[in-house]
DNA sequence: TTGGTCTTGTGGTCCAACCAAAGTGATGGC
DNA sequence: GCCATCACTTTGGTTGGACCACAAGACCAA
Protein backbone atom coordinates (compact mmCIF):
# COMPACT_ATOMS: atom_id res chain seq x y z
CA UNK A 1 0.00 0.00 0.00
CA UNK A 2 1.57 3.04 -0.39
CA UNK A 3 1.45 6.23 1.81
CA UNK A 4 0.16 9.16 1.20
CA UNK A 5 2.97 11.09 0.81
CA UNK A 6 4.43 8.98 -1.72
CA UNK A 7 1.23 9.23 -3.75
CA UNK A 8 1.31 13.48 -3.72
CA UNK A 9 5.29 13.09 -4.33
CA UNK A 10 4.37 11.38 -7.53
CA UNK A 11 1.51 13.65 -8.46
CA UNK A 12 3.98 16.85 -7.65
CA UNK A 13 6.72 15.47 -9.64
CA UNK A 14 4.83 14.99 -12.62
CA UNK A 15 3.54 18.29 -12.45
CA UNK A 16 6.39 19.50 -12.03
CA UNK A 17 7.73 18.06 -15.25
CA UNK A 18 5.43 19.05 -17.33
CA UNK A 19 3.67 22.76 -16.54
CA UNK A 20 7.04 24.18 -14.60
CA UNK A 21 10.73 25.27 -15.58
CA UNK A 22 13.59 25.54 -13.35
CA UNK A 23 13.14 28.50 -10.94
CA UNK A 24 9.45 28.54 -10.89
CA UNK A 25 8.43 28.90 -7.62
CA UNK A 26 6.07 26.01 -5.77
CA UNK A 27 2.77 27.13 -3.86
CA UNK A 28 3.54 27.35 0.00
CA UNK A 29 2.95 24.90 2.26
CA UNK A 30 -0.18 25.64 3.60
CA UNK A 31 -2.16 25.98 0.32
CA UNK A 32 -0.67 22.53 -1.45
CA UNK A 33 -2.33 21.10 1.88
CA UNK A 34 -5.08 22.45 1.04
CA UNK A 35 -5.29 21.50 -2.23
CA UNK A 36 -4.55 18.22 -1.34
CA UNK A 37 -6.46 17.98 1.47
CA UNK A 38 -3.98 16.62 3.55
CA UNK A 39 -2.08 18.19 6.44
CA UNK A 40 0.81 20.39 6.23
CA UNK A 41 3.51 17.86 7.65
CA UNK A 42 2.61 15.34 5.10
CA UNK A 43 3.18 18.05 2.50
CA UNK A 44 6.30 18.93 4.13
CA UNK A 45 7.37 15.27 4.60
CA UNK A 46 6.90 14.88 0.90
CA UNK A 47 8.59 18.11 -0.53
CA UNK A 48 11.67 17.23 2.41
CA UNK A 49 12.06 14.14 0.01
CA UNK A 50 11.98 16.01 -3.55
CA UNK A 51 14.42 18.67 -2.17
CA UNK A 52 16.65 15.61 -1.31
CA UNK A 53 16.83 14.56 -4.18
CA UNK A 54 17.49 17.75 -5.92
CA UNK A 55 14.18 18.28 -7.87
CA UNK A 56 13.15 21.34 -5.92
CA UNK A 57 15.26 23.80 -3.48
CA UNK A 58 14.22 25.14 -0.72
CA UNK A 59 14.28 28.79 0.65
CA UNK A 60 13.35 30.58 3.34
CA UNK A 61 11.26 31.80 1.90
CA UNK A 62 8.53 29.15 -0.48
CA UNK A 63 9.87 26.28 -2.74
CA UNK A 64 11.54 26.32 -5.93
CA UNK A 65 12.25 24.18 -8.76
CA UNK A 66 15.65 23.26 -9.40
CA UNK A 67 17.54 23.66 -12.44
CA UNK A 68 19.03 19.91 -13.24
CA UNK A 69 22.45 19.84 -11.45
CA UNK A 70 23.07 17.13 -9.04
CA UNK A 71 26.02 18.24 -6.56
CA UNK A 72 23.99 17.43 -3.43
CA UNK A 73 23.94 13.64 -5.23
CA UNK A 74 27.46 13.56 -6.23
CA UNK A 75 28.14 14.23 -2.59
CA UNK A 76 26.52 11.04 -1.89
CA UNK A 77 27.80 8.63 -5.29
CA UNK A 78 31.01 9.31 -2.70
CA UNK A 79 30.24 6.80 -0.59
CA UNK A 80 31.02 4.03 -3.24
CA UNK A 81 34.20 5.07 -3.07
CA UNK A 82 37.10 4.07 -0.44
CA UNK A 83 40.46 4.40 0.23
CA UNK A 84 41.35 1.30 -0.84
CA UNK A 85 45.07 0.83 -3.13
CA UNK A 86 42.54 -0.85 -5.55
CA UNK A 87 40.01 2.24 -5.90
CA UNK A 88 42.96 4.82 -6.45
CA UNK A 89 43.79 2.18 -9.22
CA UNK A 90 40.87 1.76 -10.67
CA UNK A 91 39.98 5.18 -10.88
CA UNK A 92 43.01 6.22 -12.33
CA UNK A 93 42.83 3.17 -14.97
CA UNK A 94 39.27 4.90 -15.44
CA UNK A 95 40.84 8.35 -16.51
CA UNK A 96 43.25 6.59 -18.43
CA UNK A 97 41.02 4.79 -20.47
CA UNK A 98 38.41 7.73 -21.21
CA UNK A 99 40.58 9.95 -21.86
CA UNK A 100 42.98 8.22 -23.96
CA UNK A 101 40.25 7.21 -25.67
CA UNK A 102 38.55 10.19 -25.99
CA UNK A 103 41.74 11.72 -27.60
CA UNK A 104 40.56 11.88 -31.21
CA UNK A 105 37.10 13.36 -30.12
CA UNK A 106 38.99 16.25 -28.54
CA UNK A 107 41.05 17.23 -31.56
CA UNK A 108 37.80 17.01 -33.43
CA UNK A 109 35.76 18.92 -31.09
CA UNK A 110 38.12 21.28 -28.85
CA UNK A 111 37.65 25.17 -30.21
CA UNK A 112 40.31 27.61 -29.44
CA UNK A 113 38.45 29.07 -26.51
CA UNK A 114 38.57 26.16 -24.41
CA UNK A 115 42.27 25.71 -25.17
CA UNK A 116 42.68 28.79 -23.75
CA UNK A 117 40.57 27.69 -20.90
CA UNK A 118 42.32 25.13 -20.24
CA UNK A 119 45.88 26.67 -20.41
CA UNK A 120 45.00 29.17 -17.91
CA UNK A 121 43.48 26.00 -15.49
CA UNK A 122 47.08 25.13 -15.76
CA UNK A 123 48.68 28.46 -15.21
CA UNK A 124 46.79 28.20 -11.56
CA UNK A 125 47.53 25.30 -10.92
CA UNK A 126 51.69 25.98 -11.23
CA UNK A 127 50.66 28.98 -8.87
CA UNK A 128 49.11 26.77 -6.10
CA UNK A 129 49.85 26.83 -2.89
CA UNK A 130 47.89 24.11 -1.50
CA UNK A 131 47.53 20.41 -2.16
CA UNK A 132 43.87 20.81 -2.25
CA UNK A 133 44.25 24.09 -4.62
CA UNK A 134 46.49 21.97 -6.99
CA UNK A 135 44.09 19.13 -6.92
CA UNK A 136 41.51 21.44 -7.42
CA UNK A 137 43.35 22.87 -10.66
CA UNK A 138 44.11 19.40 -11.72
CA UNK A 139 41.07 18.13 -11.55
CA UNK A 140 39.90 21.44 -13.38
CA UNK A 141 42.17 20.54 -15.92
CA UNK A 142 41.06 17.39 -16.90
CA UNK A 143 37.69 18.13 -17.17
CA UNK A 144 38.66 20.78 -19.37
CA UNK A 145 40.14 17.94 -21.59
CA UNK A 146 36.72 15.95 -21.33
CA UNK A 147 34.84 19.17 -22.69
CA UNK A 148 37.03 18.87 -25.37
CA UNK A 149 35.70 15.93 -26.32
CA UNK A 150 32.31 17.37 -26.50
CA UNK A 151 30.55 13.80 -25.11
CA UNK A 152 28.20 15.42 -22.45
CA UNK A 153 27.63 11.89 -21.01
CA UNK A 154 31.45 11.26 -20.35
CA UNK A 155 31.89 14.60 -19.14
CA UNK A 156 28.44 13.65 -16.63
CA UNK A 157 30.45 10.66 -15.30
CA UNK A 158 32.96 12.84 -14.55
CA UNK A 159 31.31 15.36 -12.34
CA UNK A 160 29.92 12.19 -10.69
CA UNK A 161 33.45 11.15 -10.26
CA UNK A 162 33.93 14.69 -9.23
CA UNK A 163 34.15 14.30 -5.21
CA UNK A 164 36.03 11.13 -5.04
CA UNK A 165 38.40 12.31 -7.68
CA UNK A 166 39.42 15.85 -6.23
CA UNK A 167 39.84 13.11 -3.07
CA UNK A 168 42.15 11.29 -4.50
CA UNK A 169 44.35 14.14 -6.58
CA UNK A 170 44.64 16.04 -3.42
CA UNK A 171 46.31 12.99 -1.69
CA UNK A 172 48.71 12.78 -4.34
CA UNK A 173 49.62 16.02 -4.72
CA UNK A 174 50.00 15.78 -0.59
CA UNK A 175 52.27 13.13 -1.27
CA UNK A 176 54.92 15.41 -3.12
CA UNK A 177 53.99 18.54 -4.95
CA UNK A 178 55.48 17.74 -8.03
CA UNK A 179 53.19 20.15 -9.65
CA UNK A 180 56.06 21.33 -11.90
CA UNK A 181 56.17 18.05 -13.60
CA UNK A 182 52.68 17.48 -13.65
CA UNK A 183 52.32 21.19 -15.27
CA UNK A 184 55.02 20.13 -18.01
CA UNK A 185 53.35 17.43 -19.06
CA UNK A 186 49.57 18.98 -19.41
CA UNK A 187 51.50 21.74 -21.02
CA UNK A 188 52.35 18.88 -23.51
CA UNK A 189 49.16 17.77 -24.11
CA UNK A 190 47.72 21.47 -24.59
CA UNK A 191 49.93 21.67 -27.29
CA UNK A 192 49.59 18.24 -28.96
CA UNK A 193 45.61 19.92 -28.57
CA UNK A 194 46.62 23.23 -30.49
CA UNK A 195 47.84 21.35 -32.81
CA UNK A 196 44.63 19.16 -33.34
CA UNK A 197 46.98 16.21 -33.84
CA UNK A 198 45.48 12.83 -31.85
CA UNK A 199 48.23 11.08 -31.95
CA UNK A 200 50.54 13.24 -30.36
CA UNK A 201 48.06 13.80 -27.77
CA UNK A 202 47.42 9.97 -27.27
CA UNK A 203 50.93 9.75 -26.54
CA UNK A 204 51.42 12.70 -24.21
CA UNK A 205 48.30 11.94 -22.43
CA UNK A 206 49.61 8.09 -21.96
CA UNK A 207 52.85 9.24 -20.82
CA UNK A 208 50.96 11.55 -18.54
CA UNK A 209 48.94 8.98 -17.13
CA UNK A 210 52.15 6.29 -17.13
CA UNK A 211 53.84 8.87 -14.96
CA UNK A 212 51.06 9.26 -12.34
CA UNK A 213 50.61 5.71 -12.04
CA UNK A 214 54.44 5.11 -11.36
CA UNK A 215 54.15 7.98 -8.91
CA UNK A 216 50.82 6.32 -7.42
CA UNK A 217 52.71 2.51 -7.40
CA UNK A 218 55.30 3.79 -5.45
CA UNK A 219 52.98 5.44 -3.33
CA UNK A 220 50.72 2.29 -2.60
CA UNK A 221 53.92 0.33 -1.90
CA UNK A 222 55.29 2.34 0.63
CA UNK A 223 51.73 2.53 1.93
CA UNK A 224 51.29 -1.25 1.99
CA UNK A 225 54.46 -2.05 3.29
CA UNK A 226 55.63 -4.65 0.62
CA UNK A 227 58.09 -3.27 -2.13
CA UNK A 228 56.11 -5.37 -4.32
CA UNK A 229 56.39 -3.66 -8.04
CA UNK A 230 52.72 -2.85 -8.70
CA UNK A 231 51.53 -3.08 -12.41
CA UNK A 232 48.28 -0.74 -12.29
CA UNK A 233 47.45 -2.15 -15.82
CA UNK A 234 48.09 -4.16 -18.70
CA UNK A 235 51.57 -2.78 -20.95
CA UNK A 236 49.80 -1.45 -23.70
CA UNK A 237 52.36 -0.95 -26.59
CA UNK A 238 51.93 -2.25 -30.01
CA UNK A 239 52.89 -5.58 -27.69
CA UNK A 240 49.87 -5.32 -25.95
CA UNK A 241 48.31 -8.59 -26.91
CA UNK A 242 48.76 -10.78 -24.63
CA UNK B 1 21.80 29.37 10.03
CA UNK B 2 21.76 25.75 10.52
CA UNK B 3 18.10 24.29 10.91
CA UNK B 4 17.72 21.67 14.06
CA UNK B 5 16.92 18.79 11.10
CA UNK B 6 20.35 19.56 9.60
CA UNK B 7 22.08 19.19 12.34
CA UNK B 8 20.67 16.10 14.10
CA UNK B 9 20.64 15.08 10.22
CA UNK B 10 24.67 15.03 9.95
CA UNK B 11 25.01 13.54 13.71
CA UNK B 12 22.96 10.60 12.94
CA UNK B 13 25.30 10.31 9.48
CA UNK B 14 28.38 10.01 11.41
CA UNK B 15 27.03 7.72 13.63
CA UNK B 16 25.68 5.74 11.17
CA UNK B 17 29.05 5.60 9.14
CA UNK B 18 31.21 4.92 11.81
CA UNK B 19 29.27 2.60 14.53
CA UNK B 20 26.59 1.23 12.01
CA UNK B 21 26.59 -1.63 9.60
CA UNK B 22 24.16 -2.43 6.55
CA UNK B 23 21.08 -4.04 8.07
CA UNK B 24 21.27 -2.28 11.42
CA UNK B 25 18.14 -1.15 12.77
CA UNK B 26 17.95 2.10 14.12
CA UNK B 27 16.11 3.15 17.46
CA UNK B 28 12.47 3.59 16.54
CA UNK B 29 11.38 7.75 16.05
CA UNK B 30 10.08 8.14 19.42
CA UNK B 31 13.46 7.17 20.72
CA UNK B 32 16.01 9.63 19.11
CA UNK B 33 13.41 12.49 19.06
CA UNK B 34 13.67 11.74 23.62
CA UNK B 35 17.22 11.27 22.97
CA UNK B 36 17.82 14.80 20.93
CA UNK B 37 14.79 16.47 22.73
CA UNK B 38 13.28 17.54 19.74
CA UNK B 39 9.56 16.51 18.48
CA UNK B 40 9.49 13.48 17.08
CA UNK B 41 7.98 15.35 13.47
CA UNK B 42 11.68 17.06 13.35
CA UNK B 43 13.29 13.24 13.83
CA UNK B 44 10.64 12.24 10.89
CA UNK B 45 11.72 15.05 8.61
CA UNK B 46 15.28 13.91 9.27
CA UNK B 47 14.79 10.26 8.46
CA UNK B 48 13.10 11.42 5.26
CA UNK B 49 15.92 12.84 4.10
CA UNK B 50 18.37 10.13 5.06
CA UNK B 51 15.46 7.67 2.87
CA UNK B 52 15.58 9.81 -0.06
CA UNK B 53 19.32 9.73 0.27
CA UNK B 54 19.50 5.72 0.27
CA UNK B 55 21.01 6.16 3.15
CA UNK B 56 18.71 3.95 5.48
CA UNK B 57 15.57 2.04 4.37
CA UNK B 58 12.21 2.59 6.30
CA UNK B 59 9.64 -0.34 6.92
CA UNK B 60 6.40 -0.70 8.65
CA UNK B 61 8.48 -1.46 11.62
CA UNK B 62 11.46 0.57 12.21
CA UNK B 63 14.39 2.02 9.94
CA UNK B 64 16.98 0.09 9.34
CA UNK B 65 20.73 1.13 7.87
CA UNK B 66 20.98 0.77 3.43
CA UNK B 67 23.61 -1.63 2.10
CA UNK B 68 25.67 0.90 -0.26
CA UNK B 69 23.58 0.36 -3.52
CA UNK B 70 22.27 3.16 -4.94
CA UNK B 71 18.95 2.27 -7.15
CA UNK B 72 16.97 5.29 -5.85
CA UNK B 73 19.50 7.86 -7.20
CA UNK B 74 20.57 6.19 -10.29
CA UNK B 75 16.28 7.01 -11.36
CA UNK B 76 17.22 10.00 -10.14
CA UNK B 77 20.66 10.56 -12.41
CA UNK B 78 18.51 9.65 -15.23
CA UNK B 79 16.99 13.36 -15.37
CA UNK B 80 20.62 14.00 -16.65
CA UNK B 81 19.66 12.61 -20.23
CA UNK B 82 17.42 13.27 -22.94
CA UNK B 83 16.68 11.69 -26.34
CA UNK B 84 18.49 14.15 -28.63
CA UNK B 85 20.44 12.56 -31.24
CA UNK B 86 23.43 14.14 -29.89
CA UNK B 87 22.78 11.95 -26.16
CA UNK B 88 22.09 8.48 -27.93
CA UNK B 89 25.19 9.59 -30.30
CA UNK B 90 27.62 9.78 -26.66
CA UNK B 91 26.32 7.04 -24.64
CA UNK B 92 27.36 4.94 -27.75
CA UNK B 93 30.40 6.65 -27.78
CA UNK B 94 31.11 6.17 -24.39
CA UNK B 95 30.47 2.73 -24.77
CA UNK B 96 32.43 2.16 -27.28
CA UNK B 97 35.45 4.12 -25.54
CA UNK B 98 35.23 2.32 -22.04
CA UNK B 99 34.56 -1.37 -23.29
CA UNK B 100 37.43 -1.62 -25.76
CA UNK B 101 39.98 0.45 -23.61
CA UNK B 102 39.09 -1.56 -20.88
CA UNK B 103 39.53 -4.95 -23.44
CA UNK B 104 43.20 -5.80 -21.97
CA UNK B 105 42.18 -5.82 -18.65
CA UNK B 106 39.25 -8.11 -19.36
CA UNK B 107 41.65 -10.79 -20.71
CA UNK B 108 43.58 -10.38 -17.38
CA UNK B 109 40.77 -10.91 -14.86
CA UNK B 110 37.65 -12.56 -16.56
CA UNK B 111 37.39 -15.50 -14.74
CA UNK B 112 35.60 -19.16 -16.22
CA UNK B 113 32.75 -18.16 -14.17
CA UNK B 114 31.79 -15.09 -15.10
CA UNK B 115 32.47 -16.21 -18.98
CA UNK B 116 29.84 -18.70 -18.37
CA UNK B 117 27.66 -16.25 -16.99
CA UNK B 118 27.78 -13.80 -19.84
CA UNK B 119 27.64 -16.80 -22.16
CA UNK B 120 23.96 -17.44 -20.21
CA UNK B 121 23.14 -13.94 -20.17
CA UNK B 122 23.87 -13.72 -23.91
CA UNK B 123 21.27 -16.97 -24.89
CA UNK B 124 19.11 -15.08 -22.50
CA UNK B 125 18.92 -12.44 -25.08
CA UNK B 126 18.36 -14.98 -28.10
CA UNK B 127 15.51 -15.82 -26.44
CA UNK B 128 13.83 -12.42 -25.28
CA UNK B 129 10.06 -11.72 -26.59
CA UNK B 130 9.65 -7.96 -26.09
CA UNK B 131 12.19 -5.67 -26.82
CA UNK B 132 12.67 -4.47 -23.25
CA UNK B 133 13.60 -7.80 -22.20
CA UNK B 134 16.23 -7.90 -25.01
CA UNK B 135 17.14 -4.61 -23.83
CA UNK B 136 17.67 -5.70 -20.34
CA UNK B 137 19.73 -8.85 -21.05
CA UNK B 138 21.75 -6.92 -23.19
CA UNK B 139 22.90 -4.21 -20.40
CA UNK B 140 23.17 -7.13 -19.03
CA UNK B 141 26.01 -8.72 -20.97
CA UNK B 142 27.78 -5.31 -21.16
CA UNK B 143 27.85 -4.90 -17.81
CA UNK B 144 28.73 -8.73 -17.49
CA UNK B 145 31.90 -7.48 -19.75
CA UNK B 146 32.74 -4.72 -17.52
CA UNK B 147 32.29 -6.96 -14.36
CA UNK B 148 35.14 -9.06 -15.76
CA UNK B 149 37.43 -5.72 -16.56
CA UNK B 150 37.52 -5.89 -12.96
CA UNK B 151 37.38 -2.17 -12.36
CA UNK B 152 35.01 -1.23 -9.94
CA UNK B 153 34.66 2.46 -10.76
CA UNK B 154 34.24 1.16 -14.54
CA UNK B 155 31.27 -0.56 -12.96
CA UNK B 156 30.00 2.03 -10.73
CA UNK B 157 29.36 4.37 -13.77
CA UNK B 158 27.91 1.67 -15.74
CA UNK B 159 25.53 1.21 -13.00
CA UNK B 160 25.28 5.08 -12.63
CA UNK B 161 23.91 4.87 -16.35
CA UNK B 162 22.05 1.87 -16.15
CA UNK B 163 18.39 3.23 -16.36
CA UNK B 164 18.88 5.40 -19.60
CA UNK B 165 21.51 3.20 -20.72
CA UNK B 166 18.60 0.01 -21.02
CA UNK B 167 16.23 2.66 -22.72
CA UNK B 168 18.38 3.40 -25.07
CA UNK B 169 19.05 -0.08 -26.26
CA UNK B 170 15.11 -0.81 -25.61
CA UNK B 171 14.73 1.84 -28.07
CA UNK B 172 17.59 0.39 -30.60
CA UNK B 173 15.99 -3.18 -30.44
CA UNK B 174 12.46 -1.82 -30.79
CA UNK B 175 12.93 -0.06 -33.93
CA UNK B 176 14.53 -3.55 -35.75
CA UNK B 177 14.19 -6.94 -33.90
CA UNK B 178 18.00 -8.03 -34.49
CA UNK B 179 18.70 -9.58 -31.57
CA UNK B 180 20.23 -12.32 -34.09
CA UNK B 181 22.40 -9.94 -34.76
CA UNK B 182 23.45 -8.57 -31.72
CA UNK B 183 23.70 -12.52 -30.35
CA UNK B 184 26.05 -13.39 -33.04
CA UNK B 185 28.45 -10.43 -32.17
CA UNK B 186 28.42 -11.33 -29.09
CA UNK B 187 29.32 -14.47 -29.26
CA UNK B 188 32.26 -13.76 -30.91
CA UNK B 189 33.35 -11.46 -28.12
CA UNK B 190 32.32 -14.10 -25.53
CA UNK B 191 34.87 -16.62 -28.12
CA UNK B 192 37.58 -13.97 -27.65
CA UNK B 193 37.29 -13.26 -24.08
CA UNK B 194 37.54 -17.02 -23.74
CA UNK B 195 40.71 -17.29 -25.40
CA UNK B 196 42.14 -14.50 -23.26
CA UNK B 197 42.79 -12.74 -26.98
CA UNK B 198 42.71 -9.25 -26.29
CA UNK B 199 43.54 -7.93 -29.89
CA UNK B 200 40.78 -10.12 -30.93
CA UNK B 201 38.48 -9.29 -28.10
CA UNK B 202 39.10 -5.59 -29.40
CA UNK B 203 38.42 -5.89 -32.72
CA UNK B 204 34.86 -7.93 -32.00
CA UNK B 205 33.47 -4.99 -30.09
CA UNK B 206 34.98 -2.19 -32.26
CA UNK B 207 32.38 -3.87 -34.86
CA UNK B 208 29.76 -4.58 -32.78
CA UNK B 209 29.88 -1.21 -31.59
CA UNK B 210 30.20 -0.14 -35.31
CA UNK B 211 27.03 -2.29 -36.40
CA UNK B 212 25.62 -0.59 -33.03
CA UNK B 213 26.45 2.78 -34.29
CA UNK B 214 25.79 2.00 -38.47
CA UNK B 215 21.83 1.05 -37.28
CA UNK B 216 21.89 4.14 -35.02
CA UNK B 217 23.04 6.36 -37.71
CA UNK B 218 20.03 5.11 -40.07
CA UNK B 219 17.71 5.34 -37.57
CA UNK B 220 18.82 9.22 -36.87
CA UNK B 221 18.87 10.06 -40.19
CA UNK B 222 15.31 8.40 -40.69
CA UNK B 223 13.78 10.71 -37.51
CA UNK B 224 15.77 13.63 -38.44
CA UNK B 225 14.38 13.21 -41.86
CA UNK B 226 17.97 15.11 -43.12
CA UNK B 227 19.43 12.05 -44.88
CA UNK B 228 23.15 13.11 -44.44
CA UNK B 229 25.11 10.07 -43.57
CA UNK B 230 26.30 10.57 -39.88
CA UNK B 231 29.57 10.23 -38.59
CA UNK B 232 29.34 8.77 -34.84
CA UNK B 233 32.96 9.07 -34.28
CA UNK B 234 36.36 9.71 -36.03
CA UNK B 235 37.41 6.76 -37.75
CA UNK B 236 39.80 4.65 -35.78
CA UNK B 237 41.63 2.22 -37.88
CA UNK B 238 45.14 1.03 -36.67
CA UNK B 239 46.78 4.20 -37.81
CA UNK B 240 45.60 5.68 -34.27
CA UNK B 241 47.49 3.84 -32.11
CA UNK B 242 51.22 4.46 -32.33
C1' DT C 1 1.55 -28.49 16.77
C1' DT C 2 -1.61 -25.55 14.70
C1' DG C 3 -4.58 -21.87 14.26
C1' DG C 4 -6.69 -17.97 15.73
C1' DT C 5 -7.09 -13.88 18.89
C1' DC C 6 -5.10 -10.02 21.79
C1' DT C 7 -1.75 -6.81 22.97
C1' DT C 8 1.67 -3.85 22.01
C1' DG C 9 5.00 -1.39 19.52
C1' DT C 10 5.85 1.34 15.47
C1' DG C 11 5.31 4.20 11.59
C1' DG C 12 1.81 7.29 8.95
C1' DT C 13 -1.12 11.11 9.35
C1' DC C 14 -3.34 14.87 11.39
C1' DC C 15 -4.11 19.08 14.19
C1' DA C 16 -3.44 23.41 16.39
C1' DA C 17 -0.40 26.05 17.73
C1' DC C 18 4.11 29.17 18.33
C1' DC C 19 8.44 31.21 16.68
C1' DA C 20 11.83 33.50 13.66
C1' DA C 21 12.93 35.40 9.57
C1' DA C 22 11.83 37.37 5.19
C1' DG C 23 8.93 40.26 2.58
C1' DT C 24 5.35 44.26 2.39
C1' DG C 25 3.50 48.38 3.03
C1' DA C 26 2.45 52.48 5.63
C1' DT C 27 4.27 56.27 8.14
C1' DG C 28 6.74 60.14 8.85
C1' DG C 29 10.85 63.06 8.60
C1' DC C 30 13.99 65.19 5.28
C1' DG D 1 9.47 63.38 -3.97
C1' DC D 2 12.76 60.27 -1.44
C1' DC D 3 14.07 57.29 1.91
C1' DA D 4 14.61 55.29 6.58
C1' DT D 5 11.85 53.02 9.89
C1' DC D 6 8.62 50.31 11.98
C1' DA D 7 4.52 47.41 12.25
C1' DC D 8 2.14 43.81 9.89
C1' DT D 9 1.80 39.66 7.06
C1' DT D 10 3.45 35.65 5.01
C1' DT D 11 6.03 31.53 5.20
C1' DG D 12 8.87 27.90 6.65
C1' DG D 13 10.70 25.49 11.07
C1' DT D 14 9.40 23.23 15.21
C1' DT D 15 6.54 21.57 18.79
C1' DG D 16 3.59 18.20 21.47
C1' DG D 17 -0.11 15.66 21.44
C1' DA D 18 -3.35 12.69 19.31
C1' DC D 19 -5.39 8.82 16.45
C1' DC D 20 -5.12 5.02 13.16
C1' DA D 21 -3.43 0.84 10.69
C1' DC D 22 -0.58 -2.71 10.60
C1' DA D 23 3.03 -6.12 11.81
C1' DA D 24 5.11 -8.90 15.28
C1' DG D 25 5.01 -11.29 19.29
C1' DA D 26 2.37 -13.38 23.11
C1' DC D 27 -1.16 -16.07 24.42
C1' DC D 28 -4.72 -19.32 24.29
C1' DA D 29 -7.83 -22.98 22.49
C1' DA D 30 -8.63 -26.98 19.54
Amino acid sequence: MRTTVEEIRDVLRQEIAESYKPGDMLPNERELAERFDVSRNTIREMMIHLEALAVIEKTKRGARVRTADFDVMFNELARFFDTSSRTFTDVLNFRRINETGAAPLMVCHVTDDLIANIRAINRRMGEALTAAEAAEADYAFHLGLVEAAGNNVLLHMYRVLSVPLKYYLEVGKSQKLDTATAQAQHDRIITALEARDAEALCAAMSDHFQHSADVLATWLSAREGGGAPLTLWPVQGTARAR
